[in-house]
DNA sequence: TATTATCCTACTAAATCTATAGGGTAATAG
DNA sequence: CTATTACCCTATAGATTTAGTAGGATAATA
């Protein structure tokens, strides 16, 4: 299962997806539609930010806005960002890959042809969904 | 990404699988040549029996052994049983449904559809990768 | 009856998750 | 120019989960 944060995080983007075009919208709105504690949505705005996911307005009128197309964002981006790893083993991880401690070889790893398999399609499927298709359901 | 605790116990079970039909084998040789604490790996087995997976036989001799054909268990199973949901939202586990408290609606939530498809494609491929299609590679 | 191997309960250190507190900084309205 | 608004930043903290370990009880066999 994903984290609440990675949750919030793809509420929050489609929120402003939504939302794109029409200036800063501040975290309280967010919030508040969409059952976010404020101080955590908070620490998530600044962290998508930083990743140049969003960018922001402060002050008066203030508040965070696309700086992206939606249809340039997606699912598997925003949860890598919060999560890591979207792969179920370390060894098959694409942008996060570590080689299993106790594994002896491997190549000739009889499991992790399954997982990798797995996480293409995920990853695939995810980067489908970018917030563009997401809002025009 | 899923636990260490149910990585060893898809590699215990693949150990097992691979020497079906030639009687009971130690919790000490699955750990040496899985390189899996025995400790811990002694809860797991254990889990793995009392779910039905395993049997077991004590004393000079003992050990655990397979009470099913390989190919009647299959990764979904067993990442069930040691780390619940493979679903990434709570509202679309098929075994561990839960609503999203923040969610108010789920009939009109734009994300469930995205995940809910990959959690069907996820369970698709893990159930088709059981302990005998596994070793087969 | 000594040995072997599983069974069972309890405990724990470390990490991660899910936040909250409290103030600092910048922009705008009037 | 100053009050207000809203983001920015650091620190902290409780709860839960993870990844084990300790120590002995129980059962089977040679």
């Amino acid at each position: 299962m994903m984290s609440k944060k990675a949750k919030y995080a793809i509420n929050a983007m489609v929120h402003l997806a939504r939302k794109h075009g029409e200036g800063p919208i501040t975290i309280g709105e967010i919030a508040t539609t969409e059952n976010i504690p404020q101080k955590f949505l908070e620490a998530i705005l600044l962290e998508l930010k930083n990743a140049g996911l969003l960018s922001s307005k402060k002050g008066k009128g203030g508040g965070y806005y696309m700086i992206k197309s939606p249809s340039e964002v997606n699912m598997a981006d925003i949860m890598r960002l919060m999560d890591g790893p979207i792969a179920l083993l370390p060894c098959v991880s694409y942008k996060y890959y570590e080689r299993c401690e106790e594994c002896k070889d491997e190549t000739t790893c009889s499991i992790r042809k399954v997982f990798f398999e797995v996480r293409n399609k995920t990853v695939d499927m995810l980067k489908e969904a970018s917030l563009d298709t997401v809002i025009r359901q």
